[in-house]
DNA sequence: TTCCTTGCAAACGATTTGCATTGGA
DNA sequence: TCCAATGCAAATCGTTTGCAAGGAA
Protein backbone atom coordinates (compact mmCIF):
# COMPACT_ATOMS: atom_id res chain seq x y z
CA UNK A 1 0.00 0.00 0.00
CA UNK A 2 2.66 2.42 1.36
CA UNK A 3 4.69 1.85 -2.15
CA UNK A 4 2.21 2.97 -5.17
CA UNK A 5 3.09 0.44 -8.20
CA UNK A 6 1.01 0.12 -11.18
CA UNK A 7 0.15 -3.68 -11.67
CA UNK A 8 2.97 -4.10 -14.37
CA UNK A 9 4.99 -2.89 -12.12
CA UNK A 10 4.79 -5.45 -9.49
CA UNK A 11 4.35 -7.98 -12.36
CA UNK A 12 7.46 -6.84 -13.35
CA UNK A 13 9.21 -6.90 -9.98
CA UNK A 14 7.85 -10.55 -9.09
CA UNK A 15 8.67 -11.89 -12.34
CA UNK A 16 12.18 -10.38 -11.58
CA UNK A 17 12.46 -11.96 -7.92
CA UNK A 18 11.17 -15.04 -9.47
CA UNK A 19 13.94 -15.23 -11.48
CA UNK A 20 16.66 -14.83 -9.05
CA UNK A 21 15.15 -17.93 -7.83
CA UNK A 22 14.70 -19.75 -10.89
CA UNK A 23 10.97 -20.13 -10.16
CA UNK A 24 8.94 -19.64 -13.51
CA UNK A 25 5.95 -17.28 -13.77
CA UNK A 26 3.63 -19.19 -14.79
CA UNK A 27 0.12 -18.42 -16.04
CA UNK A 28 -1.47 -19.73 -12.92
CA UNK A 29 1.02 -18.18 -10.21
CA UNK A 30 0.26 -14.82 -12.20
CA UNK A 31 -3.58 -15.28 -11.74
CA UNK A 32 -2.78 -15.64 -7.51
CA UNK A 33 -0.36 -12.97 -7.29
CA UNK A 34 -2.98 -10.45 -8.96
CA UNK A 35 -5.69 -12.24 -6.90
CA UNK A 36 -3.62 -11.30 -3.66
CA UNK A 37 -2.33 -7.98 -4.40
CA UNK A 38 -6.16 -7.13 -5.95
CA UNK A 39 -7.55 -8.11 -1.91
CA UNK A 40 -7.94 -6.01 0.95
CA UNK A 41 -6.33 -7.58 3.02
CA UNK A 42 -4.36 -10.98 3.30
CA UNK A 43 -6.35 -14.19 1.97
CA UNK A 44 -6.67 -17.88 3.16
CA UNK A 45 -6.42 -20.94 0.53
CA UNK A 46 -10.30 -21.29 0.59
CA UNK A 47 -10.67 -17.65 -0.33
CA UNK A 48 -8.79 -18.01 -3.37
CA UNK A 49 -10.30 -21.43 -4.55
CA UNK A 50 -13.46 -19.86 -4.18
CA UNK A 51 -12.31 -17.57 -6.94
CA UNK A 52 -10.68 -19.97 -9.41
CA UNK A 53 -12.66 -23.30 -8.59
CA UNK A 54 -12.87 -24.59 -11.85
CA UNK A 55 -9.33 -23.58 -13.08
CA UNK A 56 -7.02 -24.47 -10.09
CA UNK A 57 -7.38 -27.56 -8.39
CA UNK A 58 -6.75 -26.86 -4.46
CA UNK A 59 -3.49 -28.60 -4.35
CA UNK A 60 -2.08 -26.88 -6.98
CA UNK A 61 -3.19 -23.56 -5.71
CA UNK A 62 -1.40 -24.51 -2.02
CA UNK A 63 1.79 -25.39 -4.38
CA UNK A 64 1.31 -22.08 -6.04
CA UNK A 65 1.34 -20.58 -2.35
CA UNK A 66 4.10 -22.17 -1.21
CA UNK A 67 6.34 -21.85 -4.18
CA UNK A 68 5.53 -17.97 -4.11
CA UNK A 69 6.13 -18.04 -0.11
CA UNK A 70 9.69 -19.84 -0.38
CA UNK A 71 10.16 -17.32 -3.46
CA UNK A 72 9.86 -14.47 -0.93
CA UNK A 73 6.68 -13.05 -2.90
CA UNK A 74 4.25 -13.59 -0.86
CA UNK A 75 3.97 -14.22 3.20
CA UNK A 76 2.15 -16.60 5.64
CA UNK A 77 0.46 -14.34 7.35
CA UNK A 78 -2.23 -14.21 10.26
CA UNK A 79 -4.09 -17.35 11.31
CA UNK A 80 -7.27 -17.28 12.26
CA UNK A 81 -9.13 -20.43 13.44
CA UNK A 82 -6.41 -22.60 12.00
CA UNK A 83 -6.04 -21.05 8.46
CA UNK A 84 -3.28 -19.41 7.17
CA UNK A 85 -3.53 -15.92 5.25
CA UNK A 86 -1.50 -15.16 2.42
CA UNK A 87 -0.21 -12.01 1.65
CA UNK A 88 2.28 -9.61 -0.48
CA UNK A 89 5.32 -9.64 0.79
CA UNK A 90 6.75 -6.69 2.86
CA UNK A 91 8.69 -5.62 0.01
CA UNK A 92 6.20 -5.96 -2.59
CA UNK A 93 3.28 -3.79 -0.73
CA UNK A 94 5.12 -1.94 2.01
CA UNK A 95 4.73 -2.01 5.67
CA UNK A 96 1.65 -2.31 7.02
CA UNK A 97 -0.88 -3.67 9.89
CA UNK A 98 -4.68 -5.62 10.83
CA UNK A 99 -7.65 -4.98 11.40
CA UNK A 100 -9.48 -7.94 12.98
CA UNK A 101 -12.65 -8.52 13.42
CA UNK A 102 -13.66 -10.91 15.88
CA UNK A 103 -17.34 -10.95 15.39
CA UNK A 104 -16.49 -11.94 11.19
CA UNK A 105 -13.00 -12.94 11.59
CA UNK A 106 -12.29 -10.44 8.55
CA UNK A 107 -8.74 -9.01 8.62
CA UNK A 108 -7.97 -5.94 6.72
CA UNK A 109 -4.61 -4.00 5.84
CA UNK A 110 -4.46 -0.04 6.98
CA UNK A 111 -1.05 1.87 7.01
CA UNK A 112 0.54 4.07 9.99
CA UNK A 113 2.00 6.98 9.28
CA UNK A 114 5.31 7.30 8.83
CA UNK A 115 5.69 9.19 12.13
CA UNK A 116 4.01 7.07 13.60
CA UNK A 117 5.89 4.26 12.38
CA UNK A 118 9.44 5.74 13.74
CA UNK A 119 7.51 5.72 16.81
CA UNK A 120 6.25 2.05 17.01
CA UNK A 121 9.90 0.75 15.43
CA UNK A 122 11.75 2.60 18.76
CA UNK A 123 9.58 1.21 21.07
CA UNK A 124 9.76 -3.03 19.25
CA UNK A 125 13.40 -2.02 19.25
CA UNK A 126 12.86 -0.95 22.99
CA UNK A 127 11.03 -3.81 24.42
CA UNK A 128 13.27 -6.20 22.42
CA UNK A 129 16.72 -5.53 22.90
CA UNK A 130 15.73 -5.29 26.67
CA UNK A 131 15.58 -9.01 26.47
CA UNK A 132 18.32 -9.54 24.46
CA UNK A 133 16.35 -10.14 21.52
CA UNK A 134 17.13 -9.17 17.84
CA UNK A 135 14.32 -6.61 16.77
CA UNK A 136 13.86 -7.31 12.57
CA UNK A 137 9.79 -6.36 12.02
CA UNK A 138 6.80 -5.93 13.70
CA UNK A 139 3.39 -7.09 13.87
CA UNK A 140 0.16 -5.41 14.70
CA UNK A 141 -3.30 -6.72 14.62
CA UNK A 142 -5.62 -4.55 16.01
CA UNK A 143 -8.98 -6.42 17.64
CA UNK A 144 -12.32 -5.12 17.46
CA UNK A 145 -15.60 -4.98 15.44
CA UNK A 146 -15.53 -3.67 12.14
CA UNK A 147 -18.00 -1.37 10.72
CA UNK A 148 -20.09 -4.05 8.73
CA UNK A 149 -20.77 -5.49 11.52
CA UNK A 150 -20.74 -2.97 13.87
CA UNK A 151 -24.11 -1.73 11.82
CA UNK B 1 3.14 -10.43 34.10
CA UNK B 2 1.86 -6.73 35.36
CA UNK B 3 -0.39 -8.00 37.37
CA UNK B 4 1.89 -10.13 40.64
CA UNK B 5 -0.17 -12.47 42.46
CA UNK B 6 1.20 -15.39 44.43
CA UNK B 7 -0.12 -18.84 43.05
CA UNK B 8 -2.87 -19.24 45.33
CA UNK B 9 -4.46 -15.57 44.53
CA UNK B 10 -4.35 -16.52 40.81
CA UNK B 11 -5.69 -20.12 41.50
CA UNK B 12 -8.19 -18.60 43.90
CA UNK B 13 -9.34 -16.06 40.68
CA UNK B 14 -9.87 -19.06 38.46
CA UNK B 15 -11.93 -20.81 40.67
CA UNK B 16 -14.70 -18.04 41.09
CA UNK B 17 -14.44 -17.60 37.52
CA UNK B 18 -15.10 -21.17 37.16
CA UNK B 19 -17.96 -20.54 39.35
CA UNK B 20 -19.51 -18.71 37.89
CA UNK B 21 -19.71 -20.28 34.33
CA UNK B 22 -20.68 -23.57 36.46
CA UNK B 23 -17.03 -25.09 34.93
CA UNK B 24 -15.37 -27.28 37.56
CA UNK B 25 -11.98 -27.05 39.21
CA UNK B 26 -11.22 -30.54 38.45
CA UNK B 27 -7.42 -31.90 39.64
CA UNK B 28 -6.68 -31.95 35.79
CA UNK B 29 -7.97 -28.68 34.79
CA UNK B 30 -5.57 -27.07 37.81
CA UNK B 31 -2.71 -28.69 36.45
CA UNK B 32 -2.97 -27.39 32.87
CA UNK B 33 -3.62 -23.72 34.49
CA UNK B 34 -0.56 -23.92 36.34
CA UNK B 35 1.32 -25.52 33.67
CA UNK B 36 0.56 -22.44 31.55
CA UNK B 37 1.07 -19.88 34.48
CA UNK B 38 4.59 -20.99 34.60
CA UNK B 39 5.28 -20.61 30.81
CA UNK B 40 7.31 -17.49 29.77
CA UNK B 41 5.23 -17.76 26.96
CA UNK B 42 1.82 -19.15 25.18
CA UNK B 43 2.08 -22.83 24.88
CA UNK B 44 1.15 -25.26 22.56
CA UNK B 45 -1.38 -28.48 22.97
CA UNK B 46 2.40 -30.50 21.88
CA UNK B 47 4.26 -28.54 24.42
CA UNK B 48 1.85 -29.17 26.73
CA UNK B 49 0.85 -32.61 26.45
CA UNK B 50 4.71 -33.35 26.50
CA UNK B 51 4.43 -32.45 30.19
CA UNK B 52 1.47 -34.59 31.21
CA UNK B 53 1.94 -37.57 28.58
CA UNK B 54 1.11 -40.24 30.30
CA UNK B 55 -1.45 -38.46 32.82
CA UNK B 56 -3.77 -37.15 30.15
CA UNK B 57 -4.21 -38.07 27.17
CA UNK B 58 -4.26 -35.60 24.23
CA UNK B 59 -8.14 -35.14 23.03
CA UNK B 60 -8.61 -34.67 27.38
CA UNK B 61 -6.27 -31.67 27.20
CA UNK B 62 -7.53 -29.96 23.89
CA UNK B 63 -10.85 -30.62 25.83
CA UNK B 64 -9.50 -28.81 28.98
CA UNK B 65 -8.11 -26.37 26.35
CA UNK B 66 -11.22 -25.21 25.16
CA UNK B 67 -13.34 -25.35 28.58
CA UNK B 68 -10.98 -22.96 29.88
CA UNK B 69 -10.88 -20.93 26.90
CA UNK B 70 -14.99 -20.75 26.80
CA UNK B 71 -14.68 -19.67 30.39
CA UNK B 72 -12.31 -16.88 29.51
CA UNK B 73 -9.67 -18.21 31.58
CA UNK B 74 -7.42 -18.92 28.83
CA UNK B 75 -6.86 -17.12 25.15
CA UNK B 76 -5.96 -18.82 21.91
CA UNK B 77 -2.86 -16.72 20.99
CA UNK B 78 -0.50 -16.60 18.53
CA UNK B 79 -0.91 -19.13 15.93
CA UNK B 80 2.50 -20.14 14.23
CA UNK B 81 2.73 -23.54 11.42
CA UNK B 82 -0.55 -24.25 12.09
CA UNK B 83 -0.61 -24.86 15.66
CA UNK B 84 -2.46 -22.91 18.28
CA UNK B 85 -0.92 -21.48 21.43
CA UNK B 86 -2.90 -21.09 24.34
CA UNK B 87 -1.89 -18.16 27.75
CA UNK B 88 -3.87 -17.06 30.76
CA UNK B 89 -6.32 -14.30 29.50
CA UNK B 90 -5.34 -10.83 29.96
CA UNK B 91 -7.79 -10.05 32.76
CA UNK B 92 -5.61 -12.92 34.59
CA UNK B 93 -2.17 -12.32 33.64
CA UNK B 94 -2.03 -8.31 32.33
CA UNK B 95 -1.28 -7.07 28.74
CA UNK B 96 1.50 -7.74 27.18
CA UNK B 97 3.48 -8.56 24.01
CA UNK B 98 5.41 -11.14 21.97
CA UNK B 99 8.99 -11.44 21.01
CA UNK B 100 8.31 -14.35 17.68
CA UNK B 101 11.64 -16.28 17.02
CA UNK B 102 11.73 -16.36 13.58
CA UNK B 103 14.57 -18.76 13.65
CA UNK B 104 13.37 -21.52 16.38
CA UNK B 105 9.48 -20.38 16.15
CA UNK B 106 9.66 -19.53 19.97
CA UNK B 107 7.21 -16.93 21.59
CA UNK B 108 8.20 -15.38 24.49
CA UNK B 109 6.35 -12.82 26.95
CA UNK B 110 7.46 -8.70 27.34
CA UNK B 111 5.83 -6.00 29.12
CA UNK B 112 5.87 -2.84 28.30
CA UNK B 113 5.74 0.32 30.01
CA UNK B 114 2.40 2.18 30.95
CA UNK B 115 4.01 5.11 29.12
CA UNK B 116 4.16 3.01 25.99
CA UNK B 117 1.29 1.37 25.89
CA UNK B 118 -1.18 5.01 26.25
CA UNK B 119 0.72 5.71 23.02
CA UNK B 120 0.20 2.14 21.46
CA UNK B 121 -3.27 2.35 22.70
CA UNK B 122 -4.20 6.23 21.17
CA UNK B 123 -1.67 4.81 17.84
CA UNK B 124 -4.28 2.04 17.28
CA UNK B 125 -7.39 3.82 18.25
CA UNK B 126 -6.75 6.40 15.72
CA UNK B 127 -5.75 3.55 13.06
CA UNK B 128 -8.96 1.98 13.50
CA UNK B 129 -11.27 4.91 13.66
CA UNK B 130 -9.93 5.62 10.36
CA UNK B 131 -11.51 2.73 9.15
CA UNK B 132 -14.78 2.78 10.76
CA UNK B 133 -13.59 0.37 13.08
CA UNK B 134 -14.16 -0.06 16.54
CA UNK B 135 -10.93 -1.13 18.61
CA UNK B 136 -11.01 -3.27 21.29
CA UNK B 137 -7.84 -4.09 22.32
CA UNK B 138 -4.33 -4.89 20.17
CA UNK B 139 -1.46 -7.24 19.89
CA UNK B 140 1.95 -6.92 18.52
CA UNK B 141 4.42 -9.36 17.61
CA UNK B 142 7.96 -8.13 17.43
CA UNK B 143 9.76 -10.65 15.06
CA UNK B 144 13.35 -11.27 15.47
CA UNK B 145 16.25 -13.81 16.47
CA UNK B 146 16.12 -14.38 20.18
CA UNK B 147 19.15 -14.20 22.21
CA UNK B 148 20.05 -17.91 22.19
CA UNK B 149 19.50 -17.84 18.38
CA UNK B 150 21.72 -15.49 18.07
CA UNK B 151 24.55 -16.99 20.08
C1' DT C 1 -29.39 -40.76 40.71
C1' DT C 2 -27.97 -37.06 37.67
C1' DC C 3 -24.76 -34.48 35.37
C1' DC C 4 -20.27 -33.27 34.39
C1' DT C 5 -15.78 -35.09 33.22
C1' DT C 6 -12.69 -38.34 31.17
C1' DG C 7 -10.69 -41.86 27.88
C1' DC C 8 -10.43 -44.13 23.75
C1' DA C 9 -11.09 -44.46 19.07
C1' DA C 10 -12.91 -42.66 15.03
C1' DA C 11 -13.87 -38.50 12.39
C1' DC C 12 -12.63 -33.92 10.44
C1' DG C 13 -10.68 -30.15 7.98
C1' DA C 14 -6.67 -27.80 6.42
C1' DT C 15 -2.56 -28.70 4.20
C1' DT C 16 0.96 -31.73 2.07
C1' DT C 17 2.81 -35.28 -0.84
C1' DG C 18 3.58 -39.35 -4.29
C1' DC C 19 3.21 -40.32 -8.74
C1' DA C 20 1.99 -40.14 -13.38
C1' DT C 21 1.04 -36.55 -17.02
C1' DT C 22 1.59 -32.24 -19.40
C1' DG C 23 3.92 -28.36 -21.30
C1' DG C 24 7.70 -24.92 -21.95
C1' DA C 25 12.42 -23.80 -22.91
C1' DT D 1 14.60 -33.82 -24.95
C1' DC D 2 14.36 -32.58 -20.13
C1' DC D 3 12.94 -30.68 -16.11
C1' DA D 4 9.59 -27.80 -13.93
C1' DA D 5 4.64 -27.46 -13.29
C1' DT D 6 0.18 -29.64 -12.82
C1' DG D 7 -3.73 -32.79 -11.50
C1' DC D 8 -5.56 -36.33 -8.95
C1' DA D 9 -5.83 -39.23 -5.12
C1' DA D 10 -4.03 -40.69 -0.93
C1' DA D 11 -1.63 -39.42 3.19
C1' DT D 12 -0.55 -36.34 7.27
C1' DC D 13 -1.23 -33.50 11.11
C1' DG D 14 -3.48 -30.71 14.39
C1' DT D 15 -7.80 -30.71 16.42
C1' DT D 16 -12.63 -32.19 17.38
C1' DT D 17 -16.32 -35.42 18.49
C1' DG D 18 -19.30 -39.70 19.61
C1' DC D 19 -19.94 -42.73 22.92
C1' DA D 20 -19.32 -45.51 26.97
C1' DA D 21 -17.26 -45.43 31.72
C1' DG D 22 -15.98 -43.02 36.03
C1' DG D 23 -16.92 -39.53 39.72
C1' DA D 24 -18.57 -35.79 42.29
C1' DA D 25 -22.64 -33.47 44.07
Amino acid sequence: MALSTTAGELEERVRSRLDDVDVRYTPGRARIVRLIEAARGPQSAAELHAVVRDEVPLSSLYRTLDVLSEAGVLERSHRVEGVTLFELAEWLRGHHHHLVCTECGSVVDVDAGTKDEEILGAFTERIATSQGFLARGHRIDVEGICSRCAA
